[in-house]
RNA sequence: GGGUCGGUACCGAAGUGGCCAAACGGGGCGGUCUGUAAAAUCGCUGGCUUACGCCUUCGCAGGUUCGAAUCCUGCCCGGCCCA
């Protein structure tokens, strides 16, 4: 009994498109996935901050597929290109890690990778395997092998050196141990975002002047944030992969209605006839984005949580925001002695300073049980049992 | 090593002796509206004070002055040019 081939390929053609930035050399991957031979995927990661959002799961949920398919992901730690950090698209230096921190936080990055990834089909590889081994004549041979012209048609170092930014000759030398890597693990496609192109091609030309087959190279779209922007902790518009699922269904729904279809295509399996019907839909107004979009929060809280996390976190969205009643869980604030409402607020965390707290009654977002509050004169007793609210997401029961 | 330019609040960026808690933009937060924690729109955005007002902030440390983010000296950090 044979595969029907039309099926085969169609699979293939969606595994190298969907979810895909660039592809390169698409036609020399094609054929090797077509051989039948497991193939050596390199992912790899830093150490530094370990926190990972659903943008970095569109190449996790990737490395599954090729999993899928019977390929082995080999996961390097990288815990020497950690102590540079990566320059790619930063504007600055970044600060060094001590060896503890770098870790700990491989540990939690590798709980959060493996959320998604196979455990059973990944091979862990530290950098220090073979870099702790590196001497002065290996760096050196390293560094005499790329050119500053190369380093400079990087777009991060052109800029920060013609914008006269700080650029350390330290954080040249990222991309040339990051090559080195698929060197040492004999990769044959390494995994990336699209900020991650010039790295791994740099892989590519350093396997090639060391005469081994060079890798192909993989590279996953970074999808914007919530809000339209690039998803980036510092504009506080990710939705993480730690997140409870109240939280994570939340932080979908807040999203821009433009990202959705976007959204669907990379981080659901909805099929992709379905999401074009979607898009069409939305443009023509036929349909209301907050539906789709409620549709794409339970799919994504189910993947990282369960269908019953989901379920639950979207009664308790319903309940709150469209139904506007209160929370089903409101942390208890006790007070043991009367007080008056700006200090509750700044005591309960709900403002982080009496001055916030004055300009947030001024401004008609803090109400008691319902009534907003007017003037700073309001005290609250122990064992009120009220529930004070600041804007529609902070709530606080004081008893 | 020399010359020169620069370091301002969460970020970007004005201000170059008093009118500066410091323009403007972004972000954040809040109000209104809404079938969404979308969009739109309005307001707020150092701390303490019911309030008058007071206190701390413009790389760091001193100094000049009635008064300094603004002037002077030293130091630290970065860019560029020259070597």
């Amino acid at each position: 009994m044979s595969l029907p081939l039309g099926a085969l390929s169609m699979d293939v053609s969606e595994l190298l498109s969907r979810g895909v930035a660039e592809v390169i050399v698409e036609s020399e991957l094609r054929t090797r996935l077509q051989s039948g031979t497991p193939l050596r995927l390199k992912q790899g990661f830093d150490p530094t901050k370990p926190d990972m959002h659903i943008g970095h799961a569109v190449g996790l949920r990737k490395l599954r597929a090729f999993q899928e398919l019977g390929h082995q992901v080999v996961l390097i730690v990288g815990d020497w290109t950690a102590q540079i950090g990566d320059p790619s698209g930063r504007d600055e230096t970044r600060t060094r890690l001590s060896a503890a921190e770098v870790r700990a936080n491989a540990e939690t990055y590798m709980e959060q990778f493996f959320r998604v990834v196979d455990r059973q089909r990944t091979e862990v590889r530290w950098q220090s395997e073979w870099f702790g081994q590196f001497t002065l004549e290996h760096a050196l041979d390293l560094a005499g092998r790329f050119t500053l012209a190369q380093m400079l048609s990087h777009e991060t170092f052109r800029k920060r050196y013609e914008t006269g930014a700080p650029l350390t000759i330290l954080e040249l030398m990222y991309p040339m141990l990051q090559a080195y890597d698929s060197v040492a693990i004999k990769a044959d496609v390494e995994f990336g975002g699209t900020d991650q192109k010039f790295n791994i091609l740099a892989g590519r030309e350093l396997m090639a002047q060391l005469g081994m087959t060079p890798q192909q190279v993989f590279l996953v779209p970074l999808i914007p944030g919530t809000d339209g922007r690039k998803m980036s902790k510092t504009f506080n518009n990710t939705v993480d992969i730690r997140m409870p699922p109240a939280e994570m269904y939340g932080r979908i729904m807040s999203m821009s209605d433009e990202v959705l279809p976007l959204y669907f295509e990379v981080l659901t399996d909805v099929p992709m006839v379905e999401v074009h019907e979607m898009k069409m839909a939305m443009a023509a107004g036929q349909v209301n984005p907050r539906d789709l979009k409620m549709r794409l929060a339970r799919e994504i809280v189910a993947q990282f949580h369960d269908q019953a996390a989901a379920a639950a976190a979207e009664a308790a969205f319903v309940r709150q925001f469209v139904e506007r009643e209160l929370p089903e869980d409101i942390p208890n604030f006790a007070i043991k002695a009367p007080a008056g409402i700006v200090e509750v607020l700044v005591a309960a965390g709900l403002a982080p300073s009496k001055s916030e707290a004055r300009r947030l009654i001024d401004g008609g977002g803090v109400r008691v049980d319902g009534e907003r509050v007017e003037g700073y004169t309001l005290t609250l007793n122990p064992g009120a049992n009220v529930v004070v609210q600041v804007g529609r997401r902070k709530f606080v029961r004081v008893v």
